[in-house]
DNA sequence: CTTGTAAGACCGACGGGTCGGTCTCTTTGC
DNA sequence: GCAAAGAGACCGACCCGTCGGTCTTACAAG
């Protein structure tokens, strides 16, 4: 792995647990065993790594979490099948992300003292909550979702809800935790189903099998 | 108001906006207008302040949050009452809290760098969800949530429903958006109940009343 | 010999914390 | 009633370490 890589990934983990801002440049030198000249050679500043580091962690996160996405036709069960992968290939991804969710780490450290860095991180969860919001209009009309559901509504819950999962799993480091958080989201969607179609799902073995 | 009064609510302040680590000794002075020598004569360190401050914003959230409460006797019109302070009264307190809920700042930057500092904050939210599930508990109980509602699950989705509506109030800085995300909170617990004693509580008037 | 990579000495600004000193207000002795 | 003495609030220069960032130097590959 090239020195650059290293700062990469170093950083990545580092922002994950401490933040950007009390991420120092030292604490990235010792951890990817480099020098000043090293990592200057190779970033113009912290801000510059700053913004390629979001991009890989972006990536990683589309990887992770929209994975195996596009075997899938019912639009609920992509939603179902994006907090799973948001419970066991994303947030719990200590090799990249020690520390959990890195976005929700960057936006409540970097909302109030540095906009301008926040707005990239920002467009991020607006693009979940997007998704997440037209699955289930989509899955609303092909019928998976019961008539009277508020799809708005239903989107803050899943949306919402994610973020919360993500804050505690950091205060609290315990994968029961989490996986209830995670489970307690996937049982909500269930419950939006029109009733009879809930056992046909297989809610608790597609739980459990993960 | 005193030196030591003023460092208290201008510290909360800065803390609720910036976090405690990347809150500076100078930033205090300068927004209590005073100096190191007039800071240093009223606390032995910054953590010490941390301590105090920690101890003033517990004490404030449980002024605003449980506003009220004890005027109500039905346990789910409580966990309401709390969502509505929770959005009203608490978040939207930009006099003690301009840079959002100051647990949820505190807890993100803390938890992988200070955990002696994180074990007092956890317990505060464990003190919330415990609160919330014994009036699920209790509401069941009293038949105001349907026999097949489970507790822990539904407490989970408020739980992290009220820390996910925080940070993301704090990213969109919205208050459209945190009304949406505590609306649907309310509303989802209001589907809890059994069917029929819906319109009675009055749901959307309560919301809006506000 | 040239070129690109990495090392680390160095810079000014700022971090938390200390310390000598001043200023004001209360207590005390007469 | 009044002045001397003491207490404690408050100030800001200063300490040392760390911050992000620059620059010269060393060295290895071609």
């Amino acid at each position: 792995m090239s020195l650059k890589d290293r700062i990469h990934h170093e950083s990545m983990k580092l922002f994950s647990t401490k933040g950007y801002l009390n991420t120092s440049i030292s604490d990235i030198m010792e951890a990817a065993e480099t020098s000043k000249g090293g990592f200057y050679n190779h970033f113009e500043s912290k801000d510059d790594l700053f913004y390629e580091v979001l991009a890989i962690a972006q990536c990683i996160w589309r990887k992770k979490v929209l994975f195996g996405l596009d075997e899938i036709d019912s639009p609920t069960g992509k939603i179902k099948k994006i907090l799973i992968n948001y419970r066991d290939r994303y947030l719990k991804d200590y090799e990249n992300f020690p520390g959990g969710c890195i976005f929700v780490t960057f936006s409540v450290e970097l909302d109030d003292q540095r906009p301008d860095l926040m707005n990239e991180v920002a467009q991020g969860f607006m693009g979940l909550k997007r998704m997440v919001k037209n699955l289930l209009e989509e899955g609303k009309e092909r019928g998976e979702l019961r008539t009277d559901i508020n799809t708005d509504r239903a989107t803050e819950m899943i949306f919402s809800g994610m973020i919360g999962a993500s804050v505690l799993f950091g205060v609290e480091k315990s994968d029961d935790t989490l996986n209830q958080s995670i489970n307690s989201l996937i049982l909500y969607l269930d419950g939006l189903s029109p009733a009879g179609t809930l056992a046909d799902l297989n809610v608790e073995d597609q739980i459990l099998e993960i």
